[in-house]
DNA sequence: CGCATTGTTTGACAACCACCAAACAATGCG
DNA sequence: CGCATTGTTTGGTGGTTGTCAAACAATGCG
């Protein structure tokens, strides 16, 4: 049910997915998804603190760059890690990055915007 | 013996750090430290393909995220990666790279030798 | 079918980035 | 001191990015 352009496991590039990373946004996105598993692209973004249209910016950059997978139910669209492609091209760096991501203000020291 | 501004232990930013890093020409340059563990800047400008400024460019990047350690030797500068600060902030994220930038050829693209 | 909900696309804009070239700075050597 | 070596800084340029707003598209409900 790939309605969505997802790259496939092998064509998961190393630099993109460290691009798709480095941003506070996709990280918070991604350091969410790692606790929820799935969420809709509505619930991601009300914990965003920007407009829909950006926030629908970023989860595209991340599931073009093979981060995150897209499923659309109805009227919503659901997205979760790609944990096992990822895994599987690049072993340990997505845990990594989320335990990272995880523990101080790593994150939120450079994207804060007091709206959390 | 620290002449350049380097970033505390403390200091180093996951986002800093994976914005450095999401770039093939640093990337290059962390691989190539990885394996041979330090390199004057000229030394590794040779491997780049890029103009000097270029090259002094990413390193002051790699620096100024925390990724690498310069140290000035007459008129030399080395450079050095600082995997014990990187591993102490953000354990296991260093090695998963240099692991993933090895595998595949999207780092390699200058015939280099590495001893691996 | 009409309409609200959910998310995407487009346009516009400011900020940033990678790159080169040339000038500059710092260091050591003769 | 004069000069070559090593690397940085500055200026300029084209491309990318993050952001919002507004229009658009798709879906399900009444």
């Amino acid at each position: 049910m790939r309605l969505l352009p997802h790259p496939a496991t092998e064509d998961i590039e190393l630099t993109e997915v460290l691009r798709a990373l480095a941003d506070p946004i996709r990280l918070k996105i991604v350091a969410r998804l790692a606790t929820v598993g799935e969420m809709t692209c509505g619930e991601a973004t009300d914990h965003l603190g920007v407009h829909k249209s950006t926030a629908s910016h970023h989860h595209r950059a991340l599931r073009e760059a093979g981060v995150v997978y897209t499923k659309q139910e109805g009227r919503l669209k659901y997205i979760s890690l790609r944990r096992y492609d990822l895994d599987a091209r690049f072993p340990g760096l997505l845990d990594s990055v989320i335990t990272a991501s995880g523990d101080h203000r790593a994150v939120a020291a450079s994207g804060e915007r007091g709206r959390d």
